[in-house]
DNA sequence: AAAAGCCCCTGGATGC
DNA sequence: TGCATCCAGGGGCTTT
């Protein structure tokens, strides 16, 4: 569900409201993706300075260790003063003076994991594998292009795999692979760099344009004051098999690659 | 090192 | 209405 924009829009709808703010209490639920990490009492009484993100993952640094934030398939959290008594698929609060912070996963694919400092072994491998952060300045064309070059796979499985470039999930590959004009089953190795220029400008297109959407709510998706996106509505292909192109009017066709459903235009993509 | 498949889990949509 | 099947935005792990 959550990709980088819907996960940088969760951020900050709730990451100044949240700083500065003094644990009281960790709640939690059904087990996730990984065990905290941490007996919930050891949280109580550390500060949260603030809130960053990496890929996919939200950091909250506290006044000493971090937790780290992943929110699956189907997470979402909310931030509120009046926080009602957990729902079945309410697994974790974070309980401060500022107000509670809870994870919603009915699938439990998400994570909350206490580590130390970034060399815990925990946040090493969940973090230290990422590839550039998208928006933010340090995504440079050389480097993108480079990586693709020793890539004998598909472009869209190596835009999933977010060892080159994170943050752009199903969504926001099949719709900057579209702004692009390339198809998803092109060998990442194979394109020239003009096509790598147009996918380097389109995915920051693609993402800033989801993050001005307030990101995409398909199913249950919705920012920390519980806010929908609308950026499903606007996808050029996702979701969209069957219909129309809004380019060249052929049928969007669908495919799988690596258990996962791929939308593209015969027509505008080649 | 890279690639491919397999899982983890629940719920909604679809079809019989 | 009931039941089976398929599908879903992720990503670490194991095997090749």
């Amino acid at each position: 569900m959550p990709e980088l924009p819907e996960v940088e829009v969760t951020r900050l709808s709730f990451a100044d409201r949240i700083s500065d703010a003094r644990i009281l209490q960790v709640r939690l639920g059904q087990p996730l993706r990984w065990p905290l990490g941490c007996a919930p009492s050891d949280l109580s009484a550390r500060v949260i300075q603030g809130v960053r993100r990496r890929g996919k993952y939200l950091l909250l640094d506290l006044d000493r260790g971090l937790l780290l934030l992943h929110l699956g398939m189907s997470g979402s959290l909310r931030f509120s003063d009046a926080v009602p008594l957990p729902g079945t698929h309410d697994h974790f609060d974070l309980v401060t003076d500022k107000g509670t912070l809870r994870l919603n996963d009915p699938r439990r694919f998400g994570a909350v994991v206490y580590a130390s400092d970034s060399s815990d072994p925990m946040a090493r491998k969940l973090l230290d594998h990422l590839g550039v952060e998208p928006l933010g300045g340090g995504f440079e064309l050389s480097h993108f292009a480079a990586a693709l070059r020793s890539r004998r796979t598909s472009i869209k499985q190596v835009l999933l795999a977010g060892d080159v470039v994170v943050g752009v999930g199903n969504i926001y590959a099949c719709e900057a692979l579209f702004h692009a004009g390339i198809r998803p089953t092109a060998q990442a190795a194979r394109l020239s760099l003009t096509r790598v220029r147009r996918l380097h400008l389109a995915i920051q297109t693609v993402l800033q344009q989801a993050l001005a959407s307030g990101g995409s709510s398909l199913r249950n998706f919705s920012n920390a004051h519980g806010q929908t996106g609308h950026f499903q509505t606007k996808t050029m292909v996702y979701g969209r098999a069957g219909q129309p192109c809004h380019v060249c009017t052929r049928p969007i066709r669908l495919l799988r690659q690596g258990q996962r459903s791929s939308f593209f235009c015969v027509g505008c993509q080649t």
